[in-house]
DNA sequence: TATGAATGAGTCTTCATTCAT
DNA sequence: TATGAATGAAGACTCATTCAT
């Protein structure tokens, strides 16, 4: 296991010999769900070799080494939704619980549903065998999407349609539901069949209704 | 230049101590720590032993395989609190909001911030490679937590106290949380010091409040 | 003082050759001699493959498991040869004497004088550990063998060149003496030089000489 | 495996400390029977113990090693014999058909059928990795018991009661279908329930009629 | 480039042997 | 003496990685 330097976390974006292009794509996919599937050290390399319909020799032509292409399938699968949200962000136009409510869901139509899931599962799985992993994970993928929510929170704090309170704080119980979905999805949802969760998305839409509503009936005063 | 160990005192290395009875408990201990820090592929036989303080070979001495050991790691660790928590339910006075903020931090104390919450990270990290003790972990844990607070959430509607609402589907607002909690302790919050996330306790409370009253300002009618 | 191996001829040590077809024959041929030698259990998997020429995980491509490769070297060395036998016999001119004779040299030369003879030691060495793999041996060697002898006791005793006798038994006779060459070769005959046997062939031939004419002088009446 | 000289081979009958008495007979017969069972590296000195009834260390505080174990169980059940059969030639009465007879029956109802048979086959398979024991085994049973059988051809030859022969080689046709009793009995007659040869008495009695007496049908001239 | 046979370091597991009791 | 828990060297087998083709 890893226990490089921190600080440059995951080669900050290869100048040149961008060979990105020729870089087999079904690699890295293949080695996103084996790895998400069963873990990093659990998958042999032959086995993502396979699913990837090359040979066990092809696929070290393309990554150095297994701990390589682990690196590079987190690297290629965060691309960055952040500064288009962001964008978004800017020009919406409605109230914050809609908002929160259009990011919710554009979260899980973005990311919790879809490969890039599994990057959640498989980066907190292995977090601890590569703290560079997570590191890069926390600053590239955590931090702007707290901060995307942050602003959300904020935003109808100032406009008074929230009321006030410690957005730092209350923005992880918009990021908990995430973390929990993507988390169950890739591992009891995928076994036990009781733990077929509720509809993702049925979910959001309470979760996000009982955090804005609240569950305490209104005093009809 | 002494080549005596360097602290004198707290037992010189007693090698070869018979310890029959505590054995088990100390590799389950061990094993537990590691398997939910490095994950079970990732963790060798011998470290085990070394963190339990005995050699490699005396581990097979107490379990037939590496993954008889991990089975048996999961069914130690999973002592049911649901009994006595269900009694406490029973007798409890006071608003359901209070039952909701009560479990919840017993939760915490007795399972959030204990070794235990490591087996939820093991068990969803290896859900996929140990299907059975997947299904296990739902039946045994999974499945009595949703009942309890499934109680708790019927109990509030029927009294009027909490508004109409799917309660099957509710019950997930409050498992998603303690879920997010045990998995980001035991992963992001063990590596990148920046995931170390707000005090738990008041993530808690502030999960609870937003649940509860909403962020929504009310209306003053 | 040079570090080249000594005998610069005969190939510089071939590393890495890749030779596909004859590994399993190579393995197979290693395996014997060393199981013949040691006892199955005593021969490490390393040292067969060395023999062999290439490294331990390379016997693994090849065979399962060491129980696998046992398997394959009885399988693969008993190229039955009764079709034949039975063939030559069945148009064999000459008396059942000198079939007899004829039978011993011929089982000698193709069986008792070749690396065969070492699967007999194997399998009654090792015969309780592989119960199934005597029972095969028993089935396709021994009972086919014992079958082409009382062929050739029958004929002798019908055309009344051999005396009346039990031939299910005295079959038996004939056999004896194979196993104990075959035993002895690769047992003692292998280990005390005083234990050099006479030459097979005249043991044979003395073997044969006494069960045909006896030792007993014939009165000369 | 031991490559120890062989010379003073299994240190002739250790003078002093003969705590023969107090040692284990059982040890030594659950060891002769293991070992003859499932050869020597295929038993584990705890199933000696178990079958003896004794712990492992117990086993251990009789026999230096495994392998001194080993060593015992063939001196101890290596009781001469010889003398007393020599005995018995020097003044048996009759002839020497008769004496071949006799002497192999005694050999069947004293060796054969006895715990002893098994050690028989103990060194035939073990020789290879025990060449000394293989050696005290020629020198302290296979050389006498040879000088024995060549007494009583002599006899036969001297006295013109067997033709002449060459009896140096013919000795070995009497010493053949004893070895292959012993190692039968101990392989195959163990396991294929085919393999359960005739009754070995009757074999004995077949083989030294037909070595005696001769296949031929005698010319009635 | 692609392949897959070959390699050998690394891991699980066994078991002869030791030693505290 | 006897026990059996503990040890650790040794062996079967795996799999990331290399390299001849």
């Amino acid at each position: 296991m890893s226990t490089e330097p921190v600080s440059p976390s995951l080669e900050p974006t290869p100048k040149r010999e961008r060979r990105k292009e020729a870089r087999p794509r079904e690699l890295l996919d293949a080695a996103l769900a084996l790895f998400v599937e069963k873990g990093f050290t659990a998958t042999r390399s032959e086995e993502v070799a396979a699913r990837a319909g090359v040979s066990k020799g092809t696929l070290f032509l393309y990554f150095q080494s297994k701990e390589d292409l682990f690196k590079a399938v987190i690297r290629e699968n965060i691309g960055s939704l952040f500064p288009a949200w962001n964008e978004e962000l800017n020009t919406f136009e409605g109230s914050s619980a809609d908002m929160v409510k259009y990011a919710m869901n554009a979260w899980w139509e973005r990311v919790g549903n879809t490969a890039a899931s599994g990057i959640a599962k498989l980066v907190m799985s292995e977090a601890q065998n590569f703290p560079d992993v997570a590191a890069f994970y926390q600053a590239d993928v955590v931090v702007p999407g707290t901060k995307l929510l942050h602003r959300i929170l904020q935003r109808g704090v100032d406009s008074g349609e929230f009321r006030a309170m410690d957005t730092d704080k209350a923005v992880y119980t918009l990021i908990a539901p995430m973390i929990f979905l993507m988390m169950w999805k890739h591992s009891m949802g995928a076994c036990a069949a009781s733990a077929n969760i509720i509809d993702p998305q049925k979910f959001i839409h309470m979760q996000v209704d009982m955090l804005l509503n609240g569950m305490l009936a209104r005093s009809a005063s």
